[in-house]
DNA sequence: CTGTTAGCGCGTTCAG
DNA sequence: CTGAACGCGCTAACAG
């Protein structure tokens, strides 16, 4: 058995609670046993039982994270990474756990916010999904469970009334296009994906730059894959016709315009000189290959912190501060593939 | 507050054991009252307060998995990521969380090992890192706590006696190896990396290939990146002599052997007519470039679902199993990036 | 089959 | 400043 404040009062000669007020820095205690318990204490390298001490104090020095189910595809990944790491950070400063999970478990089909949640596993959840449903929400406001939504968008009416750190979307697809156009493109393809709000607003502001600059909106010109390499690949493999017709790819995905690049090596179509592409999320491998790839930039470590910060104030606060919706700027990374002037 | 079985005693007008019996399918009770109870506690959207059963049970039902500061480096990340995924669907079947931690915290120092474990944080361990200490195992054996070693292959001379799963790292180096040779190669370069025991024994393979071949082993065809596709990139524009001697090279690592390849494009040297590249890890990344990569597969789901499996198992276990040294076989994948002959 | 009674380890009154 | 006593929510004997 691990030592407990019992075993360490009983080693000082003084009550159990005396241990817990010198383990505490409780100012109700005399120098003189306070460093005679931590003394003991070190050396039997007492820690606290978690559980124990939750189950009086009803906190758990842990969050929780939610990450969607395709996390660990390809690509998405790659993002994801990114931000744990920065999650990691926070949290170590402030001596917090984590708990990572996904929406619910495949098996027994529970959803794991309401389990951890009324489990009482976790003070308080960063959620990085898409798929919020009104009665989690409620679940969420009345277990006046502190919780922030993590890089996608809340969509609905009462978008001031949930916390959430996220990129603008909208304008990230609006600087791709827009520095295309800049470069003197007006047939451009837009390689999206079906795969939730983000890309809606990332063609919505591919469609405003557009718009914004005369250029006539073509539907055929928008492509969607499903976010992964073998998908920005395939679609250019496929659509043999399209290329005739245009001169630069907003792609929704750095690795889709990866495949996309890779696409035009094996059809010997120069990029930037023959086909200009930019991309989205500015993932490490982006400045690997040739050309490198312009992109825009997610402000991950940013969104990471921010929501991580804001959670654990959350936490540590008594009373529930107003609920906030933070936006943070994507930007446009230039780099070589779409080089630079166009005549 | 949440609903507690004391609350459902209440309603059901039954006693709190009762409840506490009924939700825990207890065969001591009646059909009736349990139904009766099972109802309230659906409608009451009954959770157990995990804290309060952890701190009686002593059983967490979350396990953590420790691992390397450089888990979230680019490449490594590809790898573990893969791994995580694996891990997620055996634990989500028997109902665990996961608590994710580093060696240690980066602020306060503390070791996230002796925290989980004598805070009563976790049932079990899976470690994921390669610098395991006497005092950690120490630990680990005088705590009784369930653990496995997941990957990295413990050093020492103690090896029977600590339970781990691993794949054979010397034999995917030497199986790299002997199919260059196979091929026809005598003068192969080895991009490695200095980053722990597992590079040491591809290394050791290597070289076993060669002896066996009755190629002379020399040192300088051995080259030190540090697993990331910038130092294999670097190392192949640094060393415009090397290539000159060589007609192959074994990377390492998938990343280094990606970047390997976008050298040799920056070069104008064709792979593999001029130059075969063998890779290591077959990341998904691994095939969608072209040429194909020609890579050692790592049986990752194996290694993490076999992992997750025996230590659930200890878990559940009450008297200790044998330790056990589990060590799988590394696959070599045939693809694009050695050819298939050489004359 | 069911209720009563003890803890699990810790924080927190309430008296000294 | 310190100790005794209680409760957090639940499981586990122990009686009936």
């Amino acid at each position: 058995m691990a030592i407990t404040t019992k075993d360490i009062a009983l080693l000082a000669g003084v009550s159990q609670s005396t241990v817990s007020r010198a383990l505490n820095n409780s100012p109700l205690i005399s120098q003189k046993t306070r460093d005679k318990i931590m003394k003991i204490a070190q050396e039997q390298h007492f820690q606290f039982n978690a559980s124990a001490r939750s189950l009086s104090t009803n906190k758990t020095h842990t969050v929780g994270v939610i990450f969607p189910d395709d996390y660990m595809d390809y690509g998405v990944n790659m993002y994801y990474g990114e931000l744990h790491s920065q999650l990691r950070d926070s949290l170590e400063k402030r001596d917090m756990d984590l708990i990572i999970a996904f929406k619910e478990n495949r098996y027994s089909k529970v959803d794991s916010i309401q389990r951890l949640i009324t489990g009482r596993k976790v003070d308080g959840l960063i959620i990085a999904h898409n798929e919020s449903t009104p009665e989690m929400l409620q679940l969420l406001h009345t277990t006046q469970t502190p919780y922030i939504f993590l890089h996608f968008q809340h969509e609905g009416d009462s978008t001031d009334q949930v916390n959430q750190v996220f990129s603008d979307q909208e304008k990230g697809g609006f600087l791709a296009t827009k520095h295309l156009i800049s470069l003197g493109h007006r047939h451009i393809a837009c390689v999206s994906a079906d795969a939730g709000h983000e890309f809606t607003l990332r063609r919505d502001g591919y469609k405003r730059a557009l718009k914004e600059c005369g250029i006539p909106y073509n539907e055929d010109l928008i492509l969607y894959g499903d976010r992964t390499f073998q998908s920005g690949y395939n679609l250019m493999m496929e659509k043999e016709h399209l290329l005739e017709k245009i001169t630069a790819i907003t792609a929704h995905t750095d690795v889709m315009a990866l495949g996309i690049l890779e696409a035009m090596r094996m059809k010997n179509i120069k990029v930037p000189e023959q086909l200009a592409v930019v991309g989205y999320d500015d993932i490490e491998l982006a400045h690997y290959f040739h050309p490198h790839l312009t992109t825009i930039h997610q402000p991950r470590e940013q969104i990471a912190s921010l929501a991580c910060e804001k959670l654990l104030d959350l936490i540590e606060q008594k009373e529930p501060l107003e609920a906030q919706s933070i936006s943070l700027e994507p930007e446009l990374v230039i780099r070589e593939s779409c080089g630079y002037v166009l005549t």
